[in-house]
Formats: structure tokens, C-alpha cells, sequence
DNA sequence: CAACCTATATTGTCTGACATTCTTGCAATC
DNA sequence: GATTGCAAGAATGTCAGACAATATAGGTTG
């Protein structure tokens, strides 16, 4: 048995089950940005002791998916624009690089799961659940990010878009971004097809642009 | 007051603390890459009970500093080659950046520390503390980065220098390494004095470049 | 020497407790 | 009426102790 292959396999403890469901529930955006999370009443609800849901918690706070004050305790973030604007920034600079990449060296089998991607988020888009149209395009990118051969990219990648989460999920609702945002990840997806990096990136750095631009905007229209 | 000033003071809880007193004791190379962290121990050392320590434990893990396999406990991560390879890529899209925004954006007293940052690594690099070279190129580059005018960035890549320490101590400890390494950063530094953007960038990819491939050598020549 | 088994060490998790700190509502004061 | 001060309640930070489940090491047996 060669050694390299990890076989472990790993029961999944009450932390890890902790962290993801949290996670799940912050990225769906059940919690108002800046509210704040009680222990006591999260113990409730998911069942565990507060030893388990205070690991979870620090976890969370790790990557910044909360903020923990002391003597205060967890709370949803609630991102400053300026914030907002240097995560898309930096994104920016790691899904360019990624959608270059990926032009170059993706399988042709990963292609076909990008392609299927592209088609559930069309269908989500023309839906109006926003919640899907930010999920089906989150496989989309993350597909990208897969096979653009750093881990790591993808790996912070992934940290940086769940941390904008909530911006994201406003700007789909915007009209008409869905379908605009759907015929860019197209040109995207076509680019990286026909194994055309400079496309790739130029067509992925048009996309977050006017991502960008449409958070902004949504965000102007209510706050 | 404006809001958005942060005066709220923060105490050092127990569970920060031992965070701390960790992760300098990791970039240290306190431990050795692969070896495993008891609990009891660390509690016994840091003078915390389990709770705090554990809590702390998960920081660390999120932040990859370590790992937890469950019910194998902590240990430090042994980076393989081409895990560390795929930090200094991205590392490289980070710095690059940073340095470049840097060179049109540096207030002259910020200037003044990065001048004198580089002295202080001059000073170690004459010496043989590898440990002193590596922290002292690390506050070098953490002013570039505090000044790039995107704090994401500098949290990101942070992030990525702190786990690749092990190697980067060990690449300063090569014959010449640390002189060489010297003259790429002074290169640097006088590409952002100069403001010249295009400069800053190329000498900062150089700088990379050379010193993935210092870390390279050094990883062959031992195991 | 290999396989098995047992004892020990270690982790995962919970309960319960208590001091400290924050929040909130109300009373007192200006 | 607004502000200050205070007191009760709520929430967090931290610890001690316990126990089951799992992993590790060492010895035994074939």
C-alpha cells in the first residue's frame, strides 16, 4: 500500500460537525451582520455542551467568520465597505490568476463539471432564489479554483469568498444582475474551453469588476 | 467620537495568551515539523487548563499552524515540497502586489522604517542567527505590506510567511543566503524610495524567486 | 518473526461551578 | 427631561473533574 495515500479515515467529532454547521448557517446568511451569538442559546439549538461550541467558535473566529470581543463574546461581522473592497481586491488577484491557469492544464473531465456548473447556475438564475444563484455560482469559481494547480490559491481563495458572503448574496437580488453575471461567467467558461489564458483572465477580471461594482451598488441602495 | 475609532481596550484572556506564547514557540521551530503535541503537557508548560489550551489548539489548527487529526491529537505539519511550492506562488502574487502599491503609496516616515528595518536585517545578517535574519526580513516585509493600502493582503500573507517559517529559517542558515538575500532587499527597498512601481515589482519577483529556490536547495541537501 | 492481546496514554466530550464583566432597567439628581 | 449612578440579571472566561472511545506500546503466544 503505498504510503502517500491517506487512508485515515476520520470520524467526524462534534466540533467538526459544530463548525460546519455554523458555517453553513453564517454563509446562508441566518445571522444579521453584527448581531450577536449566545452561547447558552447556540448549545440549545445544536445540542452540544459549551466546551465543544467554544472550540467551534474559535475556529470560526480563525477565519474570520466571527469576531470574538472579550467579555463580549462572538458576533457576526459586519463588513465596512472599505473592508469589502480590499477582500474583492485580493480576490481579484487570486481568481485571475486561477481562471489563467486553469485555461492552460484543465482536464477535459473537469471541463464537462464546469460546463454542468455553468447550466445549474443559469437555471438558478433565471429563478429568483438568490441563495441558490450565490451557491450554484460559488461551484462554478470553485471548480476553477480546483484545478488551477495551488491548493493554496484555492485554499484562501475559498476563506476570502465565504467572508463576503453576505455581499454577494444582496448584489444577485440586484435586477438583472444574475443574468448579466450568468452570460460573464459564460465568456469565462468559453474562454478556459478553448484553452485561451489571457481570455481566461481578461474575461475573469471583467466578471469581478462589475461583481464588485454591483455589491457597491447594493449596498449604497439600502445601508 | 467618530465610530469608527476603536477604543475599546482588550484584555489579554487566558486563551489569546496561550495562542500566542504558541505560535511563537511554532515560528520559532521550537518543535520539530511532524511531531506530535501532547495536551497535558502543553497545559502543564503554559500553566492553562484544558479548555483554554484546547481552545487555543483550534485558533492555531484554523490558521494551519497546526494540525489536529481526531483522536491523534495536534502536531506540527510537515510541509512537503509541493505544498510549501504553493505558497511561495502565492506568496509571490501577494508581495509582488504589495510592493508594487507600495512604491506609489508610502508615507515618507513609513519609508524611514522600512530603511531601518533593513538595516536591522543587515545588522543579523552579518551575524549567524538564522532566527534573527528570518525575524528581522519579516518586519521588513510586514511594513511593505502594512503600506500597500489593502489590509487583506497583509492578513493573507501573514498568513502564508508564518507557515512556511520553517523553511525560510532554514534556507537563511545557507552559505551566502543571508548577504544575498541582503542586496535583492535593498534593491526593493530603493525601488519603493524611488516610487518606481514597475522596479519594486520586478525586484520584488526576483527576491522571490531566489529565495524559493534557497529554500528548495536547502530541503535537498538535508532530507 | 509475525500476529495478537492487554495495559496505558491520550483525546473527545460532558457536567458543574464560580469569578469577572457586561447589559439593562430603575431610581436619583441636576 | 436628560444624565448620572447603582443594582440585579445575563453572559462570558476559566477551571476542575470525570468518563468513554480511541490509539499506542509492550509483552505474550503461535
Amino acid at each position: 500500500m503505498p504510503p502517500e495515500l491517506n487512508l485515515r479515515i476520520s470520524p467526524r467529532t462534534v466540533q467538526q460537525e459544530t463548525v460546519g454547521k455554523l458555517r453553513l448557517a453564517i454563509l446562508s446568511g441566518l445571522f444579521e451582520p453584527g448581531s450577536r451569538l449566545i452561547e447558552s442559546q447556540l448549545c440549545a439549538q445544536l445540542g452540544v455542551s459549551r466546551p465543544s461550541l467554544r472550540e467551534a467558535l474559535r475556529s470560526l473566529e480563525a477565519e474570520r467568520l466571527i469576531e470574538i470581543v472579550p467579555n463580549r463574546g462572538p458576533s457576526i461581522p459586519a463588513l465596512s465597505w472599505s473592508e469589502a473592497t480590499a477582500i474583492y481586491e485580493v480576490r481579484e488577484l487570486l481568481e485571475v490568476e486561477a481562471a489563467g491557469r486553469c485555461a492552460t492544464r484543465i482536464p477535459t473531465e473537469q471541463l464537462h463539471e464546469l460546463e454542468k456548473s455553468l447550466a445549474a447556475f443559469e437555471e438558478a438564475a433565471s429563478s429568483n432564489d438568490s441563495l441558490a444563484q450565490v451557491m450554484t455560482a460559488a461551484d462554478f469559481y470553485s471548480i476553477i479554483l480546483a484545478n488551477c494547480g495551488n491548493p493554496i490559491l484555492e485554499e484562501v481563495h475559498r476563506g476570502l469568498v465565504a467572508r463576503i458572503s453576505f455581499f454577494r448574496g444582496r448584489s444577485m437580488s440586484l435586477e438583472g444582475r444574475a443574468q448579466s453575471s450568468l452570460s460573464e461567467m459564460r465568456e469565462i467558461y468559453e474562454s478556459i474551453a478553448a484553452g485561451d489564458e489571457k481570455a481566461a483572465r481578461k474575461a475573469s477580471k471583467r466578471h469581478l469588476l462589475k461583481a464588485k461594482a454591483a455589491a457597491k451598488m447594493s449596498m449604497n441602495s439600502e445601508s
